[in-house]
DNA sequence: ATCCTGCAATTTTTT
DNA sequence: ATTGCAGGAT
């Protein structure tokens, strides 16, 4: 099925599998569905039970990670896995291949962790193998890469761990090796449906491929449109083979969209019309005329921020759009600190989306770590970050001789530390800590390996002292205190959700059967709590929460998503479309279709918002419009601007004749400084603010500028003194109220 | 030798 | 804000 943005295509969708199951009789068990993030499954889940009368009990809904990884606990043995493996995120991905750099002796500075791993991620997700990636490699860079690649698959293995890519991989591997097992999984699931299967990557055609091939069972739905993970190994062609991997393929277009107005319509049509390799196909609505779209020239990104706020607040007072009806995208995160201040300054309810997710706290990551530790005693990556959390008194030294004997023994870390008598040159008081955490561990896997989440968390808690730990940090600590009771009861309201839609509790049983390998078998909880928990994005959190306002967050997120009222912001050359990303091949088109999503977010009314000077990665730049907004027929713009003095067609004519290579006159000094004058000395000796942690102060002085902006400030608390503060990140306020 | 404190750098998009 | 790194204190 090939369907525009609003089309319907998720109700289509489900649709189908309430049609299934209800008419056609199928069990829910025998659908594998794909979505986009959990939440969408979730939605989907619901939607589907709202249509039955019942929750589709055993039904297989999730995105292809969270499937792959429900599959691959049941068959892990086949693979030389453990059920209990652990999945690593980006950030345990990182510094796993930081070990194996430091292990050859490839120096993590001339070869950065997180690069490597891109170079290796983009090769899995091509599925290229290290040995056919190594003969390519040329470059110092990417010979590392080849190198930690080899030897990344056999690591992984020790560690019973796989990262995002291996979940895709690794069931590929499994049915390659294990025809029998494919065998089975294909004849229990006779429905196969993808949902936005434009950003399918190989991998996970393949799997699709394989698990429909007997009966041909499968149903996708996708926009060519709205491909926008091009840069993760997703490639639209998979659309065009689909028809004749599948012959007999029924092709069903859905062109009427029943989101948004004409007005919007006839915007985003109008821009991606400016791409070449489409299939084609052009959004119609019956919903006539509409709202303009307006469009704001700002000064800079500050003034940007302030405009939509108000706008949005007046709108909100004004029409009968809440808040919770609007968002602000943007290109990128960075973009959010300028919105967020000014959301907060003005008191107006938001929602971030995206930059620092929850679970990336460093309290709720060690913990989340000692129950990895728990689950799957060979996670290394677990071991290193909580070994000296709270301190134990040991030191880098001490953990490279650990880990130089742990290779030598081919044992994991906790393995080795639970001999550490065993183990040579260590001071005693060292070898004591180390047989402490290894004897914690123990005791909280014995007593409670089996028992829920919520309640290994609340072992763990009280084992290691965790509370007391926080408690000596102060006032910090007290906050953190907070967020691990969070955990605690997300955990405990999980286990429960679980407890009683059980569906893969229940199916364990019958599958017991099927599996060559008894054994353990069966998932517990906690491995299932992991495995949500590592798959969870910020982008799941969206609807939870007690938080509601004016969303704010990345296009790339907002996918699937709508609002009455839509902000697209930041639309200059170089942000949007990214400088970076325009340059490699098919990126403009790609970066065309990204706005073409935003754009079509919006039910009733469209903001387009630029600014002419933006601080971009620590530099104030001066910004031209973006070449998308001149494809936006100007029949349906009204324009805006802060400061007057600006029109777009001078814009465009000036981009024009810098594309000529034309000599531009210099640009106008007279807004250059007055764009300077609003920006630079927020702070001024002798003002009043407020920081989070010191609390109140006077201003002294202001050094530096840009992103290095500093302050002096003397705080009234004479134990903290005085302190040089940087603007950017210590989020100071002014200070009315002691004034 | 080891630990701790203060300083610099970080960000394109995400499962 | 958080993480990694250098240099001083123990």
């Amino acid at each position: 099925m090939l369907a525009g943005a609003g089309s319907g295509k998720t109700r289509v969708l489900t649709a189908r599998i309430a049609h299934l199951i209800r008419d056609r009789g199928l069990a829910p068990q025998r659908i594998f569905a794909v979505t986009f993030t959990n939440k969408a499954a979730g939605e989907m889940r619901a939607r589907v039970a709202a249509l039955l009368g019942a929750d589709p009990r055993g039904l297989w809904i999730g995105t292809f990670h969270a499937l792959a990884a429900r599959l691959l606990r049941r068959e892990a043995a086949h693979l030389g896995f453990g059920s209990n493996f652990t999945i690593y995120d980006a950030d345990d991905s990182e510094s796993f291949i930081r070990r194996l750099l430091d292990q050859r002796g490839l120096s993590p500075k001339a070869n950065p962790p997180r690069a490597v791993h891109a170079l290796i991620s983009a090769a899995k997700n091509r599925m290229i193998a290290p040995e056919e990636f190594a003969v390519t490699a040329d470059g110092p860079l990417v010979r590392a890469a080849a190198e930690v690649y080899a030897a990344l698959g056999p690591a992984l293995k020790q560690a019973n761990a796989m990262d995002f890519d291996d979940l895709l991989l690794h069931p590929l591997q499994l049915f390659r090796e294990h025809p029998d097992r494919l065998s089975y999984w294909q004849h229990r699931f006779e429905h196969v449906l993808v949902d936005e299967f434009q950003d399918t990557n190989s991998a996970q055609y393949r799997l699709v491929k394989l698990l429909a091939a007997p009966h041909g069972n499968l149903c996708v739905v996708g926009d060519d449109d709205q491909a926008i993970y091009g840069w993760r190994g997703a490639d639209v062609r998979h659309m065009l083979a689909f028809q004749q991997d599948f012959p007999g393929t029924t092709l069903i277009k859905l062109e009427q969209n029943y989101r948004s107005t004409q007005v919007i319509l006839d915007a985003a049509n109008g821009v991606i019309a400016g791409n070449v390799q489409r299939l084609g196909k052009t959004l119609f609505t019956a919903k006539q005329g509409g709202e303009t779209v307006t469009l704001l020239t700002a000064a800079d990104e500050r003034d940007e921020a302030e405009w939509l706020a108000a706008e949005l607040v007046r709108r909100a007072a004004e029409t009968d759009v809440p808040h919770e009806g609007m968002a602000i995208l943007y290109r990128t995160n960075a973009q959010s600190r300028a919105l967020e201040e000014t959301f907060r300054r003005r008191g107006i309810p938001y929602r971030l989306v995206g930059a620092v997710s929850f679970y990336e706290r460093r309290e709720v990551k060690d913990l989340l770590a000692y129950l990895r530790l728990v689950a799957n005693p060979a996670d290394d990556e677990a071991f290193l970050r909580v070994v000296n959390v709270p301190r134990r008194g040991i030191g880098e030294a001490s953990l490279a001789q650990l880990i130089r004997t742990a290779a030598q023994w081919g044992k994991p870390l906790l393995a080795v530390v639970a001999t550490a008598e065993r183990v040579p040159d260590l001071r005693p008081n060292v070898r004591q800590a180390f047989a402490g955490v290894a004897r914690l561990v123990e005791e909280v896997r014995a007593r409670f390996g089996e028992a829920d989440p919520a309640t290994v968390l609340e072992a763990v808690i009280d084992v290691v002292g965790y509370e007391q730990y926080l408690a000596e940090e102060g006032a910090e600590g007290i906050e953190r205190l907070d967020n691990v009771r969070e955990l605690v009861a997300g955990a405990a309201e999980w286990a429960e959700e679980a407890a009683t839609d059980g569906d893969e509790a229940g199916e364990d049983g019958a599958l017991k059967d099927s599996l060559t390998v008894g054994g353990e078998g069966g998932t517990t909880l906690l491995q299932r709590y992991l495995t949500q928990v590592a798959l969870v994005t910020p982008a799941d959190d969206r609807g939870s929460g007690a938080a509601n306002g004016v969303t704010l967050m990345t296009v790339h997120m907002a996918k699937g998503l709508e609002w009455p009222v839509v902000a697209l912001a930041g639309l200059e050359d170089g942000l949007f479309p990214l400088g970076r990303a325009s340059g490699e091949p098919g990126g403009l088109e790609e970066e065309r279709r990204l706005c073409y999503v935003g754009l079509t977010r919006a039910r009733e009314k469209l903001y387009l918002s630029w600014a002419r000077t933006r601080y971009r990665n620590g530099r104030f730049e001066l910004a031209e419009p973006s070449r998308f907004l001149e494809a936006v027929p100007a029949t349906v713009v009204e324009e805006r601007t802060t400061t007057p003095r600006w029109d777009r067609a001078a814009a465009f004519a000036q981009r024009a004749a810098r594309a000529r290579r034309v000599p531009l006159e210099p640009e106008e000094p007279a807004w250059a400084v007055e764009a300077v004058s609003q920006d630079a000395p927020r702070y001024v000796a002798g003002e009043r603010v407020r920081h989070r942690k010191f609390g109140s102060g006077v201003v002294r002085a202001v050094s530096g500028s840009g992103r290095s902006l500093k302050v002096t400030v003397a705080f009234d608390d004479q134990e903290i003194g005085t302190k040089q503060l940087l603007v950017a990140y210590a989020g100071l306020e002014r200070d009315w109220e002691s004034a």
